[in-house]
DNA sequence: CGCGTTGGTTACAAACTATAACCACGGTTA
DNA sequence: TAACCGTGGTTATAGTTTGTAACCAACGCG
């Protein structure tokens, strides 16, 4: 029964693990998800070649775990952002969520485009991922079920309401972050929230922003007033 | 001075490359913009590997005439629905537009990613995106421009009315779509509309909406009439 | 103190991009 | 009409990449 700290070997085999996927992620960084060669990563690591297939079973492998990896860091983020903006008026509270969302995306650009687009043709995204990407978006629920969406959302809430119905742990998910809020009105505000995060911050991260004479948090912090406007968030 | 035909060498230059490029489509259909690969488009047609480089230098210059080609593609889809909506109310047209972009992309979802993901390490977006992308968000300049965005876009249109002042070939592109506007107003209701859209289309084409019960239309028209709402437009 | 799991190596297969050298056809032109 | 040369095609080759296979060494555990 592997207790936290493990044996020896398991220590140094966490630790390996650990130094590939922080090389994999300078890759990233530089070059994007489809610069993560293991090759690369090999000689970098001064071991070679095949020596990785021990720690990570193949290059998809290695992109998952570094994809529900940047998924917890974004949930984290945001959850602080939560936490940080305590008792403000939920408008402050939902701008400062979305500024730590901005700010992630922008700070670790390929990162973002890691979990908002398929690296490679071979690559399957986890089911896991739905677990995350609801981690993130957790805090953005608890704020907007404090209003209501406008009526041009009501085919949308329909819809959300009905999802929220039939799929228990979608309840039960809500339910954690938004307990006396009407299901239907608290997704549709995250979903929104979630469509105007990523309408900004992917076009910024692909770079289809640049030079365009307008900083993205500008039309981001637009946005999201909008979305509490509509909301009648205080 | 070639005419359109061109000798007959031209002609089946262009035929051939054409071909090249379908079967790349089809690749890029099937298994992403990762998936062209010159050997496999080289065996389906018949011939053999390095024939093709007579035909595109590399497989970025393949694959910027690709992405080239869809941006027109796209353009031409909302110009046509621009037409189509004719003198309809200025909302309904607003739909009309998203509506088209959102067809297209969907339709063609790894197309869309090819424009809005950088597919190679290596790769390097050509400057006449930039362009493509104006045509693109063209018809939108002018619905918009008959509305004015709200007090909380303030800060977003001053800063664009400055790079409609301090840049020319915006202030001409702005002018020749939305000739009588406010080019900050116009330029704020066009990038507002293109995040928007692509927050809704980019997390759809990922598969990010997939299994959350609702529609990615229902979600777009809900953003859409949001932006009329806050442009007050009839 | 030895035994076996684990981590590492080299060798190899397969796919891909890209270049080089070379051949054959066919349109253009003298 | 006939030579020419440019164009499209070929094979051969180099260099990377992902993986697999076989083998070796060493370390930790009982």
């Amino acid at each position: 029964m592997p207790n936290g700290a493990g044996g020896p070997r398991e220590r140094y085999r966490a630790q390996v693990r650990a130094e590939i996927k922080h090389a994999a992620l300078e890759q990233i960084a530089t070059g994007g998800a489809g610069a993560v060669a293991l090759t690369g990563i090999a000689k970098r690591l001064g071991v070679s070649g095949p020596a990785l297939y021990k720690y990570f079973g193949s290059r998809d492998e290695l992109l998952t775990e570094l994809i529900l990896d940047a998924y917890g860091d974004v949930a984290t983020v945001v959850a602080a952002a939560a936490e940080a903006a305590g008792d403000a008026p939920a408008r402050a509270r939902l701008h400062a969520l979305a500024a730590a969302y901005r700010d992630w995306a922008l700070a670790h650009p390929q990162s973002y485009l890691l979990l908002t687009g398929p690296p490679s043709p071979t690559y399957q995204a986890p089911p896991e991922t739905v677990d995350r990407a609801r981690a993130v978006l957790g805090p953005f629920l608890t704020v907007l079920a404090e209003g209501r969406p406008g009526p041009g959302a009501a085919a949308l809430r329909a819809q959300l309401a009905r999802w929220a119905e039939t799929t228990p742990a979608v309840a039960t998910w809500v339910g954690a972050f938004a307990p006396a809020a009407d299901p239907g009105d608290a997704l549709t505000g995250a979903v929104t929230a979630w469509a105007r995060l990523h309408g900004v911050v992917g076009l910024a991260t692909v770079g289809l922003l640049n030079g365009m004479g307008f900083d993205p948090g500008t039309l981001l912090a637009a946005e999201i007033d909008a979305l509490a406007d509509s909301y009648g968030l205080p």
